[in-house]
DNA sequence: AAAAAAC
């Protein structure tokens, strides 16, 4: 399968083999030709499925097709009555294709894969309408009547409402990422948006879901639109080798990421941080340990903020400490590492994280540091995947509490080598202990919530290859939950709500730290002072 | 203790 093959124009094909790619992803093979076909597209499928292309391929297929040369008359003609020294009132842009995302970076990254496509095309030009973006810079963006407007919802508004954009001539409409808008709060602003523009537009709407609100408005604005769902292996991330490392505590975390980051493997890789001071100062720690670090995060303005990605894209920054700001969107295909220095707050956030990776049907591999303290979280994350991740010990960087031994697990692994990952339909992983398993019966991702008894549970699954504990039975020291059973949640006690009933008189020795609500603590369970934050 | 969207 080809791009020839899928009815596109001779120079978007000449452009795509030179962005150097040879095959259409899925979405593209299914959505470019019933976009060329003329037909709305209804299309579920997550970034890194080359959703951009999937609509604008298409978009300027029709575009080239079309008689562009009127579009350019209003433009022309206000220049040169101004030549004649006649005074020209604005004429309003009139674009023939409007692209609606969620965040500027993501309306860039539209923009610049147009310029991309349309590099022998040049009648054809494509303009970012973004807040925060000077007004004077962007009337003179729109006075040259650009055929492709990618916006953010705010600011187009801005400029409709100030006359300043006529959908009249309007051919295409795009939302991409349209469940993301809908949960920022844009669902106004785009039925306010769809309509002003003509009721004969095509309509291409892209959305990792389309159910429920996002299906209902997704039905009110398309006209017998083709439905493509694709779970491709980059969707369910099986080309992602994904890994646990245990930690003992912050010193060892970083000792580790160093380690980590000297991967022979790593063309460039992303860290995320679950604050932005942390994204600055492991970022200025790297730099000095000499990584050729940079930070991103939401406290950076935004020219900051587009220099950094640039400087990534260009290969410069190879690693990229960043808070969750970079957890969507991103799409640098160099990209072989993600690390979680801190896990996600929400299970979500880890798929969009290790997301980052394994773009362009390339591998990758997602590593997560992770404290004693914090197994449950990882569990939510198992859970949420319906994956286990893997545990991993580097041999030096062993945790001195005895976490889960699993060698092997990693050594040769380099990337474009997905042979860890687990395969199409396989809940269990090709590793000892594993491969030469049937799923248990009620296996853990299918599991029933666990009703939490206080107790420690049954071994886990993965550490079961283990074999029993040489003390089972004698109480771990160390290890609170041991030390005492907690009391049982009252009945009809929400689950998961921290719930720890009375703790017994005694129960838990003076541990020599303070407690939480006196000091902050980072989730490493490290005590930081009042005056780090 | 994140992020994002108009001025």
């Amino acid at each position: 399968m080809s791009f020839e093959a899928l009815g596109l124009h001779a120079s978007l094909v000449k452009a795509v083999a030179e962005a150097g790619y040879t095959q259409p992803t899925p979405v593209q093979a299914q959505a470019i030709p019933a976009a060329i076909a003329g037909r709305d597209l209804l299309v579920s499928s997550q970034t890194g499925s080359g959703k951009t292309a999937a609509f604008m391929l298409p978009a300027l297929n029709k575009l080239a097709n079309a008689e562009i040369v009127q579009a350019r008359t209003t433009a022309q003609s206000a220049q040169s009555a101004r030549a004649k020294g006649e005074r020209v009132r604005f004429t309003a842009a009139q674009p023939k294709m409007l692209v609606l995302t969620p965040t500027r970076e993501l309306a860039l990254q539209v923009t610049s894969a147009t310029e991309q496509y349309t590099t022998d095309m040049r009648r054809i030009r494509a303009v970012s309408i973004l807040g925060g973006m000077p007004y004077p810079k962007q009337m003179q963006l729109l006075a040259k009547n650009p055929e492709i407007l990618v916006a953010t919802p705010g600011r187009l508004i801005d400029h409709m409402e100030s006359g300043k954009i006529d959908f009249s001539e309007l051919e295409i409409l795009v939302l991409d990422e349209a469940d993301r808008m809908l949960d920022m709060g844009f669902i106004d602003d785009i039925e306010k948006i769809v309509a002003a523009t003509p009721a004969s537009r095509q309509t291409m709407l892209f959305s990792a879901t389309l159910d429920g609100v996002v299906g209902n408005m997704a039905r009110r604005i398309t006209k017998d639109p083709q439905t493509i769902q694709i779970m491709s292996a980059a969707n369910r991330h099986e080309n992602i080798t994904q890994r646990v490392h245990f930690v003992d505590d912050l010193s060892h975390k970083n000792r580790l990421l160093d380690h980590l980051l000297r991967d022979e493997g790593l063309d460039q890789a992303v860290v995320f941080t679950a604050t932005k001071r942390d994204a600055d100062m492991i970022a200025d720690r790297l730099n000095i340990a000499g990584f050729a670090a940079a930070a991103l995060h939401g406290d950076m303005h935004q020219g900051a903020r587009n220099r950094t990605l640039d400087s990534m894209r260009r290969g410069q920054v190879r690693v990229l400490v960043a808070t969750d700001v970079a957890a969507r969107g991103i799409d640098v295909p160099t990209i072989t590492h993600v690390v979680n220095y801190d896990l996600p707050k929400f299970p979500e956030d880890y798929v969009h994280r290790i997301g980052r990776t394994g773009r362009a049907g390339r591998n990758g591999l997602a590593i997560s540091l992770v404290n004693h303290a914090e197994g449950m979280n990882v569990k939510r994350i198992e859970r949420f995947t319906k994956q286990l991740i893997p545990v991993d010990v580097v041999e030096g960087f062993e945790p001195k509490r005895s976490a889960p031994a699993r060698t092997g697990a990693r050594a040769g692994w380099k990337p474009g080598d997905g042979r860890n990952a687990a395969k199409p339909g396989q809940r269990s992983f090709a590793k000892p202990g594993y491969a030469d398993r049937a799923p248990r019966e009620g296996g853990f991702a299918d599991r029933a919530p666990r009703q939490d008894n206080g107790f420690a549970r049954p071994a886990d699954s993965r550490y079961a290859d283990r074999g029993p504990r040489e003390n089972a039975g004698a109480p771990r020291e160390g290890f609170r939950r041991d030390a005492a059973p907690r009391a049982a949640a009252p009945a009809g006690a929400p689950r998961d709500a921290g719930h720890r009933g009375p703790r017994p008189e005694g129960a838990r020795r003076d541990s020599g730290f303070a407690k939480p609500s006196a000091h902050p603590r980072s989730a490493d369970g490290t005590r930081r002072s009042f005056g780090e934050y």
